[in-house]
DNA sequence: CTGAAAGCGCTTACAG
DNA sequence: CTGAAAGCGCTTACAG
């Protein structure tokens, strides 16, 4: 049974408490916590039971404001409730807790203003940096990082100032609408990419590069058609996607999706309209999310090491907060194909197939 | 384009400099703050002038150390990595970010002393409070809640010490059952149970507790066969309970999981088993995550609106913080079961049916 | 309605 | 290796 703190009544133990419990003077307890100087073994132990019997745990806003580090770090994501979100917040919390930090989340979609002020008033809140997805780019937070509190991007922006972790989507999309090509698709709908984003600058942008670099490489010649844009990366919007496009007349194959949840809404759409996968249209995510390896059917995704991805972008935000002068470095996490039963037959496929 | 504070090199501006510009004293732009004290409007505006100007912050850790709030609560549950943490996570960052609480998340399950350790050094954090969903109720902090910083459970614990938000699990897991039968289920297999859990005592025990209920009251005699133990409430859990089942030559006719996700990966375990989805089995979840709607087929749950469950939490928990010795409240949130097509016909059900 | 003083609990120089 | 002093940036009494 581990020691409790005193109460809400019993009024806090303090650093000083333990000194004079202990006999030594503050410096002294502070240096055993902390282990900046070396305390003698004897002291050392005094000290450690003094804490113990006064039930002493160190204040970390005075800690705080007195060298300025919480050993809490932002991690400010578009949606938290997306199972991606899940997947990545799990991780980045494990490894924290492993370094000691503490991890204050926040959400950024809601609300155009929101990634400004959170990196604006990151010290409000007392964080030591923050670990940041970025969504609108064009006039995100990034464009102004000089003068920011440490900062580490996660996914593809094409910005060259700040820390970042990414996976290489254009490559990874091209990869799987190869995939999806060799598997017999021809018609292969692309769910994700949205309206008004400058190709190449962000993930989407990036994915759709490379969806297209497949199509010329394979000799077919891309449908705008079949280019669907969504607002938010949503299972809702995979499932709004295909219905758009089933309604549109559009004859396809195959569907790749720019995540996880929306290819999960699109497998939900595709059975209520009574089309099966593979047999009828392919499926391909993003992410390898959970929920990923359980759809029906398995569903073919680009998988990459969440944990490590989680891990990079912490290694540079405390590289990042220890020395603030560092050149920006830009750190990939390798992908891969995972095959699953969304793709693994050749696709009948569906609508006007005289437009094949 | 919103105001950005000074960079790294720039020293912060303090409330000391906001005062100097505006011609005030410190006191005064402490008022402006935070409104504790009227202040004439020209003062006011001369001081927000100079604030903007200076890109103040206000320095939370000054402040916390100053009053012992800091404006960050703790959220603790067992495993991020799920839909429904998700749902949760997403929900309470939103209401917290309202009423501008910023929201630490932290995972309980990883380790079986890590709940004591939260609430133990709750402080350490500077957590003005903690919301945690416990899942080791036998040894849980609940035990020494005299003596603990402000806690607000989620929940099904039987326990009158804290305040708590909860679902009426019981009542839920017997009307869903009922649901099943009325359907035509006669061999109602239950997947979430753990061993040596006491029934009745957390979440798995009262939902138990309503299935049996409901069995008594259609005249079915129970079978320990069809009550499947897990160990994490996971995908996974769920897809390995039915295999085991199946291996098992149990027979059954539906499936009642005691969460989503557990019924996801159920759903996805019968499709590979060959089986549909509702034509031999039933399948109905707990929770009500967005996945369970679009689930192959959209999952039959037991819903709640999980904004109003995390909004009842902070309440309890707002109210906790400013007295604290108030008596406990215990407050239930409404469910309803939400009827989808995992439980839209009556089933043929698999296995030896001459048990039935 | 506003100001000057004191102190929240730590840690960083500065001495010994 | 340890101590006495000062101060991080706020806000709470206490005066005016």
């Amino acid at each position: 049974m581990p020691h409790i703190t005193p109460g809400a009544g019993a009024k806090r133990a303090t650093m000083k408490d333990v000194a004079a419990l202990a006999g030594v003077s503050p410096k002294t307890v502070s240096n055993v916590l902390t282990g900046s100087a070396g305390v003698r073994e004897p002291t050392r132990r005094v000290v450690e039971e003094a804490m113990q019997s006064l039930g002493y745990v160190p204040n970390l806003s005075a800690r705080g404001l007195r060298n300025g580090r919480t050993g809490v770090i932002g991690f400010a994501l578009p949606d938290l409730a997306t199972a991606f979100s899940a997947t990545l917040t799990h991780a980045i919390v494990q490894v924290a807790h492993e370094r000691g930090l503490a991890v204050l989340v926040e959400e950024t979609a809601a609300d155009p203003t929101r990634e400004h002020q959170l990196v604006a008033r990151a010290r409000e809140h007392s964080i030591d940096g923050l670990i940041l997805n970025p969504v609108r780019l064009e006039d995100s937070v990034v464009e102004y990082l000089e003068h920011l509190p440490p900062v580490v991007l996660i996914g593809e922006v094409e910005q060259y100032k700040t820390d970042r972790v990414f996976v290489e989507s254009r490559a990874a999309a091209r990869q799987m609408t190869e995939h999806l090509i060799e598997r017999g698709a021809r018609r292969i709908a692309v769910i994700g990419g949205s309206q008004g984003v400058r190709p190449g600058l962000a993930t989407s942008g990036l994915r759709l590069r490379g969806y297209l670099e497949a199509l010329e490489g394979a000799g077919i010649e891309p449908d705008p058609g079949l280019q669907i844009s969504v607002r938010q990366w949503t299972i809702e919007a995979g499932a709004a996607a295909v219905r758009e496009l089933h309604a549109a007349g559009e004859a396809f194959d195959a569907l790749l999706c720019f995540t996880d949840s929306m290819a999960l809404g699109a497998l939900h759409a595709l059975h209520e309209l009574g089309l099966q996968v593979p047999r009828d249209v392919l499926v391909a995510g993003f992410d390898d999310v959970e929920h990923a390896r359980y759809a029906v059917p398995g569903l073919t995704t680009v998988g990459f090491d969440h944990v490590a991805y989680v891990t990079a972008a912490l290694d540079l935000l405390q590289r990042r907060i220890d020395g603030r002068d560092l050149a920006a470095q830009a750190v990939p996490v390798p992908h891969r194909l995972i095959v699953r039963d969304s793709t693994s037959a050749s696709p009948a496929g569906v609508g006007d197939s005289s437009r094949n």
